[in-house]
DNA sequence: CTACACCCTGTAGCAACTATAGGGTCAAGC
DNA sequence: GCTTGACCCTATAGTTGCTACAGGGTGTAG
């Protein structure tokens, strides 16, 4: 399988299946004689892996452990569950963050009553202290 | 003022104050004698408009471009209405992300055993298909 | 007069790609 | 047999929004 098949195959860009590499989360493929990337299945897997998890919102580093885990199948899976339930913490806290966010933005797009500028009451929010009183 | 108590008027790492300063966002102010920066009241005001945008996530683009929209006092305020609904927009989207992400993390952590990972559901459900067929 | 906190410039680093430049390869069609 | 076009290669720079050096200068307190 080439790059360009490897990439559509798992909704990759190319360019990203060779960063994988270059970072050492994708193992080197063998080359054709034209020095062309020759992938396999084992390819196919560990990036479809490498994908689904990034899908989930994991960071490379949280994807390159978890693939080092799932190398050792005798051992625990405690440790993956771990790390799956730090990143939904961190998921938790940026739902959290986003949502007290879009209250505040709402309220200040709520006391737009469409004047001028000097008037605007979003402006106003954004730097309610000295800018007249420069 | 010195850059140290402008930042700490805002909250700001002194760095951070200067790289607004690189990109044009914040305008280069007097200096003294020793070279030093020397603030006013209006940059004191730019800079605090700029970190309120930012803490209600606009990017430095969206910024800019409010900035340049305050200065015009007499035209209408719906172009930053505008910004600040595409804005929202963009928030409701990403919590709508992140809620289906949760939920999907949660139930694959749900799944777990505790067994030792060649059972481990949350690896199976990283890599469903090929990875045990290579 | 010597520490120490602060200031200066310029550059490199972070995540996780994405894009570009400047080439090589290969199958199809004329 | 030759060209066109889609694909492949490497290497490097750009993106966002900072942050962190390195290697210096300044100002004040003890």
């Amino acid at each position: 399988m080439k790059i360009g098949e490897l990439a559509s195959a798992t909704a990759t860009k190319v360019e990203t299946v060779r960063y994988y590499e270059k970072i050492g989360l994708l193992p080197p493929p063998a080359r054709t004689s034209a020095n062309y990337r020759a992938y396999g299945n084992d390819h196919l897997a560990r990036l479809s892996f490498i994908r689904r998890a990034r899908d989930l919102g994991f960071t490379l580093e949280a994807v390159r452990e978890l693939l080092t885990l799932s190398d050792d199948k005798a051992q625990s899976c405690d440790a993956v569950d771990g790390i799956a339930r730090v990143h939904l913490t961190e998921i938790d806290r940026k739902i959290a963050d986003l949502s007290a966010l879009r209250g505040e933005l709402d309220r200040v797009i709520g006391s737009c009553r469409h004047g001028t500028v000097a008037d605007c009451k979003i402006i106003e929010t954004l730097a309610p202290r000295t800018l007249t009183a420069t």
